[in-house]
DNA sequence: CTGAAAGCGCTTACAG
DNA sequence: CTGAAAGCGCTTACAG
């Protein structure tokens, strides 16, 4: 119980003789190590057991060190659970890839009030780890920019765009995963499709459309519609039916009468587009995939939220669809990091999306079609 | 893209025209920053602001501040996943009450090989955080016995001794948990009890002896018996059934000659006893729990890794049990390292396990017992 | 109320 | 091959 101070390399290199300086090369290996005699290497190491040394991470990181830590930083608080649960194969990933190199991960979960901010109070608590995954949609652009100026190491669970500036991030290659949904269609038969997106302007829903054009183009077909859904991403819950019954049973005519056999839905975020469209095109009597084959650009609302209100509108259908491959997007994010501090370039890598067979598309109806 | 230093006190000092010291005042707060004149106060804020300044953690913590962070050791590997499975719900609590009070939580998941230790190449990694919670069994004494002597502040999930030594602790109530059930089954009329219990000689299965005892007593019986299996905590699960049948067998003629109506199983760690158990019973022609109630002490072993010839080792029955408050000690885990960080004695705290109610218990055959 | 100074424990050129 | 020295960015007595 001696409140014995910790030992430090003056310590080590009392015991064994030799410098602080010598102590140093010793102990942080790399390079200066092997430039060390046998003799006085044994002699510091075996001071260093004795005294029960280790270093102060702390000294080591000031000098500009590095600490082995990889930080994650979520911009939406990681709890409750059903968010918990969205997030939790990135952690996984993240974790995985992180104890794998070697590393440890700080969670910077600490609670601030208000929407999440690296920066509160002026101070960059990233700044304890070498560099930093980010998650998160919300995203406060002042905080990127910030963090660009200081110069600090991070990659973003996502593509993110910031005027002026290369960012480093994994995203899922919706484009390509979009594309090949779209060949699959044509391949099947089909020769009319329509496209359903989001109003907004985030980069996965123009990266999907981009897809579903190329797509088109590469099956040899004309262009085909793109409608978008005049509502936003995330209308409020309790409203999304009266908001989106209109105007999705109208479009159901329109291609009815277009003679669609084939509609690509980009679900956007959260959103329940995907289930709404179930119960009108139930209601206006066209059947999925007999009389319209459909396919979904992502995931379907999580039904674990599925409670009161809420519960009509969860879609239980298996639809065939892709996934994120959340976990791989955690991995590939810790291993750009690292390249990062191993000052490579920025840089943009995109992650194969995982196709889902699902029920929901067949041949079109005998007799559609041009 | 200047590659400009990050601004530091000094900068923000010459900024303000006030010295680096006063600029530490402001900026830390605390007792200081009240007797800063509040223009000059003003002036660093302002300075610090137009500068985007932010702490460098590092060099607080050298100087023997905090660092805001906890840690978490697992001296298990928490991957692959079903070990993850287990451990997730203390992670999850450590990680909640963490983010709670405001700090951020390191997971200590770089691997090294062979088993964890905290003190490789005599480097504690431990001490990048302010404190630290341990988790799991195969818990390595010399680095406990280190880190006391470097007094650290930690926390041990689950009861642990060392010799001489007051260890912090948050432990599950497995003695008052075990009680309960006893008196539970006393009070249905059950006259005979006996007691299962693996052959070892760890905390847990003497506190939940222990709990028996006390509830034999307080129910007004006699001493009642306790049967150690003669197996080890956890054979090989492709002998388990061989190495068990047999004395279980036994044990089970045994108790029916005794006029025993109720039993107790202490399931050890991942242990397959209750299954066997199961099997057993349903050879001998006794039903559970018509000819005899049978309570579990702890969990079952988990169905997830049910496969191959482990698959007929897995008890599905819904036994009348208690669980661990496994988020609980978590959380309570954090609290009582934030006790200690404020110079808070080593505390050692229970944490009452859950009883479920299950469906193996019931009163004992009419015409049964004394 | 503010400043000068020491020092936390390390790493890293730079001499020798 | 080893040592002396500077300095990373802070906090904290201690003077004034």
């Amino acid at each position: 119980m001696s409140p014995r101070r910790r030992a430090t390399q003056v310590d080590i290199a009392r015991a064994a003789g030799v410098s602080q300086a010598t102590v140093s090369l010793v102990i942080s290996g790399g390079h200066g190590s092997e430039q060390v005699a046998e003799h006085t290497r044994t002699a510091v190491l075996d001071a260093a057991t004795r005294l029960g040394y280790s270093v102060n991470t702390a000294a080591r990181s000031l000098k500009g060190g590095r600490n082995h830590i990889l930080g994650l930083y979520t911009f939406e608080s990681v709890f409750p659970t059903d968010q918990r649960d969205f997030y939790y194969p990135f952690l996984l990933g993240v974790e995985r890839a992180t104890a794998e190199v070697g590393y440890d991960l700080l969670l910077f979960s600490s609670v601030t009030p208000g929407p999440r901010r690296i920066y509160s109070d002026g101070i960059n608590r990233l700044k304890v780890a070498d560099g930093c995954v980010l998650l998160g949609r919300q995203v406060d652009h002042a905080d990127l920019a910030e963090l660009v100026r200081d110069d600090f190491p991070f990659v973003f669970v996502g593509r993110r765009e910031l005027p002026g500036v290369e960012l480093s991030y994994v995203a899922p290659d919706y484009g390509t995963a979009t594309r090949d949904l779209v060949l699959r269609l044509t391949g099947l038969g089909h020769r009319r499709l329509a496209y359903l997106r989001p109003d907004d302007d985030q980069e996965p829903t123009r990266d999907r459309e981009a897809g579903f054009r190329a797509g088109v183009a590469d099956a040899g077909l004309p262009d085909q519609p793109v409608h978008v859904l005049p509502v936003g991403s995330s209308p409020p819950v309790d409203q999304v039916l009266d908001l989106l019954s209109g105007p999705l049973t109208m479009l159901l005519t329109t291609w009815r009468a277009d003679g669609v056999t084939a509609l690509l839905v980009d679900p956007g975020e959260n959103d329940r587009t995907i289930a709404a469209l179930e119960q009108v095109a139930v209601r206006a009597g066209v059947r999925i995939p007999a009389d319209l084959s459909v396919v979904l650009l992502g995931e379907p609302s999580p039904p674990l939220s599925a409670r009161g209100a809420d519960a009509e509108l969860v879609s239980t259908r298996d639809w065939t669809r892709f996934t994120l491959p959340r976990e791989g997007l955690g991995r590939a994010a810790v291993h750009l990091l690292l390249d990062l501090l191993d000052d490579g370039p920025a840089r943009q890598l995109t992650v194969p999306c995982l196709p889902v067979e699902g029920d929901t598309v067949c041949p079109p109806p005998v007799g559609a079609g041009a």
